[in-house]
RNA sequence: GGAGGCGUCGCCUAGUCCGGUCUAUGGCGCCCGCCUGCUAAGCGGGUUUGGGGCUACAACCCCAUCGAGGGUUCAAAUCCCUCCGCCUCCGCCA
C-alpha cells in the first residue's frame, strides 16, 4: 500500500504514476474520496463515544432514581454510537480497498510502458555460436531425457502437465545449485531459511498477490491456506507486526522452499519442457532495510545474482522492467534473462524487486527512526530458480555427443563431477 | 482428533471469581534530569501501538488498543460465544 500522505498531499503524482503503468487513475480519485468520508466518519464517531463515556461516569457516581433518569438519557447516546460505529467500520473498508488497488509508484529511472518497453542495461558473456562449433544444439528436454535427468512423461502421467521429475544428475543438480546458492548467500551475510509454502490469506495479500495476481494462486480446498508462488510471500510476511531494531538493519535471508504457480493464461507458451512450470523449487533473497539503503540495496541483491551466473558462466543480460510490468508491490524491478540456445533468445532466470514500502505497510513491518516508527522497505532477489537454471545450463555447456560440462563453480557440489554423461533411459 | 491450562502497553507481573474507584498495578530494562572526583548507588520524571482533530509532521485534546472477532450492558481486561496461538496429557504420525 502506498503512503496515504502522498496520496492527499500530491494525488497529481499519484495519477501520473498510473498513467506511468498504463492504469485509469480512476482509483485515485475514489481513494481521495474514501479517504474523505473516513474521517469524517472518525469525527462523528469519536465525538459521540466521548460523550457517552463522560456521560458513563455520572451514571456510575449517582444514585437512585438520579441514576435510573441518567441511564434513561445514556440509552440513546449508545444506540447511536453503535450506528456511528458500524458506519465507520465500513467507511474503513472502503478506503482500505481503495488504497490497497492502487499499485507501488514506480521509480523515475523504471521505464514507461508494458511488458515490451524493458531497457536493457547490460550483456554479460557472449551466447555460444553453435554454428561455427558445428553442430546443432539439442534442448534441454532431449538433453535432460539423454542424461537420465529430466522425466517429463512420468511427471505429467503423475501430477499432469507442466509437472517432471528430476532423476539422476537432475536431482543432483537441484541440490548442488540449492548449496551453491545457500553458500554463497552465508558467505554474504545471509541467514539461511527453509520457508513455509502454505501461509495463510494475510500473507498472501500483504504481499501483493491476491490483487491481479490471484487467478495465478493455488488454493487450499476447504482451508484458509494458499500455497506460495515464491518464499518472497513467507519472508515478508516473516516479520509482519513487529517493530524492528534499526541496528539489526538490514535483515538479509536465503529462503528455499518450492514454488507454486496456476500459470493461468499462459495457454500455449512454453508447453515443452521446465521452462514453465506449475512447481519449482528456488532460493530467494529477501531483506528488511530503510527506505533510504534500499536502492543501494537492491543493486547489491543485483550483484549477488550476477555473481551467481557468472559461476555458472551463463551469457545473460539484465533488463530494467518497464513500470507496467511491476507488479503491485515493486517499485523498481530488474531481470537477469539467459541466453536459452535452441530458443534463440533470452528467458528470465531470476528478478530483484524494491518493494520500498508497499509490503511493510500492508503487513506492519515498521522500524524506529529518531524515535519514531517508520516502515521498512522489503525487498527481493532470486539467487536461484533451478528448473530455469537447469535449462540453461544444460543448454549452453551441452557437446556434441550430447554430454553436457558442468561449470567449474558448481562441480564441488557435484562431488568433483566435470561432465555429465548420457546413460540412456530410466527403466527401459 | 480428544481433555485441561494459559494469553495484560520491551521482559516479568497485579487485576478477571464479585463489571463503574483501571486514566491498567508493581518490578526489571531503557531514556531524561538532579546529585556526584569518575562510575555505581540514591532521588525525581518519562517509557504500548494505531488513528483523528488542531497544527510547524511540535505542544495539546480526543478515540481505539489487555491474543483476534462478535455479543450482553448505560458501562467490559473483567460476563457470554466463536476463532487463533502457546503449554501439559492422550490418540495418531514423518
Amino acid at each position: 500500500m502506498i503512503d496515504p500522505r502522498l496520496l492527499r498531499d500530491d494525488p497529481d503524482r499519484v495519477r501520473a504514476a498510473q498513467a506511468k503503468r498504463g492504469l485509469s487513475a480512476d482509483v485515485v480519485d475514489t481513494a481521495l474520496a474514501a479517504d474523505r468520508a473516513r474521517r469524517d466518519a472518525i469525527a462523528a464517531f469519536e465525538a459521540r463515544r466521548a460523550e457517552q463515556k463522560a456521560a458513563g461516569k455520572d451514571v456510575a457516581k449517582a444514585q437512585g432514581e438520579e441514576k435510573q433518569a441518567l441511564l434513561a438519557k445514556v440509552k440513546d447516546l449508545a444506540a447511536e454510537v453503535k450506528r456511528l460505529e458500524s458506519a465507520l467500520a465500513e467507511a474503513e473498508q472502503a478506503w482500505d480497498d481503495a488504497i490497497k488497488a492502487i499499485p507501488n509508484v514506480a521509480a523515475d529511472e523504471a521505464p514507461a510502458g508494458g511488458e515490451d518497453d524493458f531497457v536493457v542495461l547490460e550483456h554479460v558473456g557472449k551466447p555460444r555460436d553453435f554454428e561455427a562449433e558445428g553442430f546443432a544444439p539439442r534442448d534441454h528436454v532431449e538433453l535432460g531425457r539423454l542424461l537420465g535427468a529430466i522425466d517429463l512423461e512420468r511427471g505429467a502421467k503423475v501430477s499432469g502437465s507442466r509437472f517432471y521429475f528430476l532423476t539422476g544428475v537432475g536431482a543432483q543438480l537441484e541440490l548442488a545449485l540449492v548449496n551453491m546458492a545457500m553458500d554463497q548467500a552465508r558467505a554474504a551475510g545471509f541467514t539461511q531459511v527453509i520457508a513455509p509454502s502454505l501461509v495463510k490469506p494475510r500473507a498472501m495479500d500483504g504481499t501483493g498477490f491476491l490483487g491481479q495476481a490471484a487467478d495465478d494462486v493455488y488454493r487450499i480446498e476447504g482451508e484458509d491456506l494458499y500455497l506460495v508462488g515464491t518464499s518472497e510471500v513467507p519472508m515478508a510476511a516473516y516479520h509482519s507486526d513487529e517493530i524492528l531494531d534499526a541496528a539489526s538493519l538490514p535483515l538479509r535471508y536465503a529462503a528455499f522452499s518450492p514454488c507454486f504457480r496456476k500459470e493461468a493464461g499462459s495457454h500455449g507458451k512454453d508447453t515443452k519442457g521446465i521452462i514453465r512450470v506449475h512447481w519449482f523449487d528456488k532460493v530467494e533473497m529477501f531483506v528488511y532495510t530503510t527506505v533510504e539503503e534500499s536502492y543501494a540495496e537492491h543493486e547489491r541483491l543485483l550483484g549477488w545474482e550476477k555473481e551467481f551466473l557468472d559461476k555458472l558462466e551463463l551469457a545473460y543480460r539484465v533488463i530494467d522492467v518497464a513500470a507496467g510490468d511491476l507488479g503491485l508491490s515493486a517499485q523498481r524491478k530488474f531481470d537477469c534473462e539467459a541466453w536459452i540456445p535452441t530458443q534463440g533468445r533470452y528467458r528470465e532466470l531470476t528478478s530483484t524487486s524494491n518493494c520500498t514500502e508497499f509490503q511493510s505497510r500492508r503487513l506492519d513491518i515498521r522500524t524506529r527512526v529518531d524515535g519514531q516508527t517508520a516502515p521498512v522497505a522489503t525487498l527481493n532477489g532470486t539467487l536461484t530458480a533451478i528448473t530455469r537454471a537447469i535449462v540453461a545450463i544444460l543448454e549452453t555447456h551441452q557437446q556434441a555427443d550430447g554430454s553436457v560440462r558442468v561449470p567449474k563453480a558448481l562441480q564441488p557440489y557435484l562431488g568433483g563431477l566435470e561432465v555429465l554423461t548420457p546413460i540412456g533411459s530410466i527403466g527401459g
